[in-house]
DNA sequence: ACCTGAACACCGTTCAAGT
DNA sequence: ACCTGAACACCGTTCAAGT
């Protein structure tokens, strides 16, 4: 039976986990779903779609969970952990999320929930915009550079122990400085 | 009269600027060179070794400027500053350097004058690792995805004031959690 | 509708040989 | 010491033609 767009998109993931994302290829993709290489592009238009729809579906991982509870630090702090999570599943995720074109709908619908959480919390909407800025651009810093050079030096324990405490100040500068 | 190495570099540094990372060819530095393509790796061994010297270059810009002033939020404030403009003064600057394989000297240095500041302040040796380690997580994230995403859409002057304001809260988070 | 065959215009890297 | 010439093993993409 014919390839479907799926087929291409989970054998794309696959081949990222395997081989990390400057080797995953158009042509090393195509040989592995047993198919020539112009064939992928009946189903994509181009490799960077196929990475966008890629980083799309690791974003969407972090939305499809229940949102989380607790106070509005507590929830702030789950996001996070969640959006690093998300990049830490697939190998180079973090990389490939901070490269993508144009901003996938499920980025913008996590920037939406970190917002969601500090209208609640009484912050202005200038403010709330901030400070989740702050936050993704923390935790995508964070997770790039924990994926791209400190595997194996350094123990997973270490590195979300390192996060939670980060995240932490970060948190309570917002207390600080916004809802103060 | 034969090239030397840093005319490698710095044409490959005048090339980045022109037509960014993913145009930045060993065969387009060769003809800017005036030169065929093998005779770069007389100069450089690999591609990668190049660019690993164009990163340590530019983080060098930091840490060569005098040290800042004031008190320990102003200077670590001076400091975050600094990294941005020497990462957005060259096109793909950000992804460069969050993209080096083995931390140049430079970035040691720079690290290390962050932690000073907070050393000084009276944070511990593992706090102020932390602090330092979530002022660079975020200035990278940061700077990484206004370099991506943000050319033309938003002006400069709003994509400075943000920065400012968003360091301004991990600044407070920093003096509340481990320095209060 | 989905794929093959075959080409096009590129890459980074190596290395004998030239000067 | 520094570079050329020429090759090797790759890339992403296109597109007529097949089924």
């Amino acid at each position: 039976m014919p390839l479907r767009q799926v087929d291409v998109l989970h054998g794309a993931i696959e081949l990222l986990d395997e081989v990390g994302l400057d080797e995953l290829t158009t042509r090393r993709l195509a040989e592995r779903l047993g198919v020539r290489v112009g064939a992928l592009y009946w189903h994509y238009p181009s490799k960077s779609a196929l990475l966008d729809a890629i980083t799309e579906l690791i974003i969407a991982e972090v939305v499809a969970e229940p949102p989380p509870s607790g106070d509005w630090a507590e929830q702030l702090r789950e996001l996070a952990a969640r959006a690093r999570r998300s990049m830490l599943a697939h190998r180079d995720g973090a990389r490939l999320v901070s490269s993508f074109s144009t901003p996938p709908p499920s980025a913008m619908a996590y920037m939406a929930s970190l917002i969601e959480v500090l209208r609640a919390a009484g912050a202005s909407k200038r403010d709330a915009a901030l400070a989740a800025d702050t936050i993704t651009s923390f935790t995508n810093g964070y997770t790039l550079e924990e994926q791209a050079r400190k595997v194996g030096t350094v123990s997973r324990r270490q590195l979300d122990a390192a996060f939670h405490a980060e995240l932490r100040i970060i948190l309570a500068g917002i207390r600080a400085e916004l809802l103060g």
